[in-house]
DNA sequence: CATAAAGTGCGAACATTGTTCACTGTTCCT
DNA sequence: AGGAACAGTGAACAATGTTCGCACTTTATG
């Protein structure tokens, strides 16, 4: 079965290479087809039973390799977190992105799909959600630079803009905001759109805080004493009062 | 330092019994002050470097005891997780019931006087917090009928119980839900007033998502790339989009 | 008061983890 | 062809949680 996946992968990066050309030799097909097989034991493990119980020996012996091997392709345990941590990341970017974009025809609606991407991704892989958004992995520290900051950036932009064009659109109010506006607010408003209202940015902000507060206590259960196993009923109530609260007619 | 420590803890538990007559011999003291001792030095180590790289043996190090020893006094690395982690549920709780009750005059100011001290907690205690709001520690369960499920319903008790007092005082509108009342919507509710708007349980509990999810987002540092060391401005703000979006004037 | 019982602590040991190092064979490039 | 880069292994080391048998001290009991 695994030598099965892991053959299939070594013909699928084959074809890849006829058509791409990228891949050449031998070697560097193995080797990306060993990585793959390594992060794929690594995921399973995590969502078995959690990022923090990852063990790199537990992986050398479930693809059949010396623990030592595994150092010819991770520097350690922490290499291959950041791996998986930067994938977690780049994947729920990518979700949060293909949820707005083929999410419905007014921004209004787009937006509603994005956050719920943004919650399917999240019940879907609840252990990589909290690699991303759980307690720090000790000994890992993202680098100021690094690819987690740059799919950050991509999903924060996807659901900023399309909130900005809702409220180019009408379908949005200016919101009040109850203080003065920070140099940051106003740099990164004016970054985005310059027409814009600066009151959009905290604004946003605080709808991602809400809707992740959401979902981050639904992946920790805390909302099971009321609710059970179906905690979507509450976060739907939740988006229509987050729409609301930002001005949004439902 | 750490002897005076532990001596002053025997006497101090010592003049209790005195007052108490609860402490009896000499034992039982001595028992008590090296479980204080073993609590302080691993509050000490979760403080500097997080829950996950708590050891056993750098306790036992600190304190000047073999790792064995620490068995009689615990279980082992889960049993005095889960005593720091229900001190920290209880903490949490109390700093919240202790913020509403010498909070202000009217609910709605007390109401948010327990949302502040809620976040204040989180930010002194990050690592703590993150025991209880971050990655489950693997192998830890809390019990179904345990003290922090204790603690949390207090917790809950004290938000919720100011809530309601400032819908009973006109001070709070009733929310408007755009979707059927669940059955434990039902059921709570009643339970807290059979008089209260059943609309008042997912509103609130949406309330404590919202402000959850900032605090979160704080103690992980998610806030910093706009509004660097001073994210509190930005809580402030969102007290207020909260306040409004329950109907609280402010 | 003597003696049993219960509690406290230690050192040695074991399994498991991450990691390093010297070594062997294989593949690649010139 | 032959040297260089790569892939992989087994042995070893430090550190961790945990168990066990042994000594010693305090408490409870006849």
């Amino acid at each position: 079965m695994r030598t099965l996946f892991a053959l299939s992968s070594v013909f699928a990066q084959w074809f890849d290479v006829r058509k791409t050309g990228s891949m050449t030799t031998r070697r560097e097909r193995l080797r990306a087809s060993t990585i793959e097989e390594i992060k794929t034991a690594a995921l399973r493990q995590i969502a078995e039973s959690g990022g923090p119980s990852l063990s790199l020996r537990g992986v050398a012996r479930e693809i059949g390799m010396s623990p030592a091997g595994l150092y010819r392709y991770y520097d350690g345990r922490d290499d291959l977190l950041t791996d998986i941590i930067t994938d977690a990341y780049n994947d729920l970017a990518d979700a949060v992105e293909e949820g707005i974009a083929s999410g419905g025809k007014t921004s209004s609606v787009r937006f509603v799909a994005g956050i719920r991407a943004y919650r399917e991704w999240a019940i879907s892989y609840p252990n990589r959600f909290l690699l991303i958004f759980g307690t720090p992995i000790p000994g890992y520290e993202a680098p100021a630079d690094g690819p987690t900051v740059e799919a950050n950036r991509r999903m924060g932009e996807a659901l900023f803009g399309v909130g900005v064009e809702a409220w180019r659109t009408g379908q949005m109010s200016v919101p009040t905001l109850n203080r003065g506006v920070t140099e940051g607010e106003r740099e990164f408003g004016a970054l985005i759109d310059p027409d814009m209202p600066v009151e959009l940015v905290p604004a946003m902000l605080g709808t991602w805080a809400h809707f992740h507060g959401v979902v981050t206590l639904e992946v920790l259960h805390q909302f099971n004493w009321m609710y059970g196993d179906d905690t979507e009923v509450f976060f739907e109530g939740e988006i229509g009062r987050l729409l609301r609260s930002l001005g949004i007619d439902v």
